[in-house]
DNA sequence: CAGCGTCAGAATGTCAACATTCGGACATGG
DNA sequence: CCATGTCCGAATGTTGACATTCTGACGCTG
């Protein structure tokens, strides 16, 4: 069943100017409420504006960035409603995928896992480079949903995946210390359970180590935002 | 807070194509695995191959459509493993959402969804009317999504809910009887828990009655397909 | 006759010009 | 001085032509 070679993945401009503006934005190129204006993103990326607007049009799926009729797009806000919406869908989506990956897990995906962790582990007694570590926080995840292979459960965490990496960004920048301090144990922790065969365990873990994050991400938003 | 007048929605040509091509899927115009060409739904809907290419975007997004590289988009196909991962993940949306929704509902909310279940009622001892019924089935459940105010799990729900509407147009093509008898009773069921206060009761109610549905749809699927 | 290389048709990807709409600046009148 | 109406610049929406890529068929070769 399994294929030996993949596919190659070919894709158009607009995933590559995707790529381009998602990353800038995560830089703080474009800070939150910038505007994204086509003609000025097909100028420096060297493209069309048909090519940027489909680019766009992906960062819209992701919800990092707001569009409107004839109106220019802009980066998302972060306020305290929004970290509330994408915390609480995805606490439901992270139990849905860490019940069902458990039964599907193999020791080639634990590996994975625990590598990822041991990674975290080197950068938080290394130098800690919040970036790369929110890199890995991220990453982590998405493995979990790999195993789960349900396409939907993928595309659903794809939605607010680009949101939950912008939030982490601003929470390690606000407040490093009680990230750090929680990441490694929290991840490890979810393995272990990953590995047993309690479904409704594993799902309450990966639940509440969203909930954390919520709690430490609201607690550092300023309270004039809030 | 309240505001008087809602902002008038004005719309691209995509969104209006993307309209009358999920009408046609639903009827049936274009069965599962037809071919969507631009050109031709271009010039059958007089516009040009650019707001196709919106319209067929927005689809694409709903999960109606396959799309690929220099490849023509087609109509999904419905095997028993899109039943498993769409409505999987429908149960936890659907949970969270009746979970989210029950504190925040009030009594011109209650009205709507009992006047959507009487003219179920209606329905299921008149004419029977399956693609009606089926509709009010939906809007049902889009009346959840809207009280419980979350526009990320809004947006997550739309992702699959095209797709939930074809396969339960499917479902009462196949075997209207077995879903006509309880579609009233459950619905029902479901209003009068988010009435009360007991939230872990009104996930619960409404995560069963997705799993009864894959239940009934998975039973009328042919072998052959499975 | 099986396998491979080539080719042609048709579809999608990309682009730049034109049409429409928005928001604010400015002038005007009460 | 405030409210209203008008206009203009700039950005997005739309379009049709051009470039690229895929798929299948055909013919050649071993």
């Amino acid at each position: 069943m399994a294929p030996t070679v993949e596919r190659v993945k070919r894709r158009g401009l607009g995933d590559d100017a995707a790529d381009l503006v998602r990353e800038a934005i995560f830089d703080g190129r474009f800070p939150p409420g910038a505007p994204l204006r086509e003609i000025e993103l097909a100028e420096q990326l060297g493209v069309s504006r048909g090519s940027v607007r489909d680019g766009l049009a992906v960062l819209a799926r992701e919800g990092l960035i707001r569009t409107g009729w004839h109106q220019p797009t802009t980066v998302i806000e972060i306020e305290s409603d929004d970290v509330e919406e994408v915390y609480a869908l995805r606490e439901a989506l992270d139990g849905l995928a860490a019940r069902v990956a458990q039964p599907r897990i193999g020791d080639s995906e634990v590996s994975q896992l625990l590598d990822l962790v041991d990674e975290m582990a080197a950068e938080v007694d290394g130098r800690g480079d919040a970036t790369a570590l929110v890199h890995l926080d991220i990453t982590f995840h998405d493995t979990i949903y790999v195993i789960a292979a349900n396409q939907r459960l993928t595309s659903a965490w794809q939605a607010v995946r680009s949101q939950v990496h912008l939030f982490q960004l601003r929470r390690v920048r606000d407040g490093y210390l009680p990230y750090r301090d929680g990441v490694v144990r929290e991840h490890r922790e979810i393995v272990e359970l990953l590995q047993g065969t309690d479904q409704r365990a594993v799902e309450e873990v990966a639940r509440e180590h969203v909930a954390a994050a919520r709690r430490s991400l609201l607690a550092s938003l300023p309270p004039t935002v809030r």
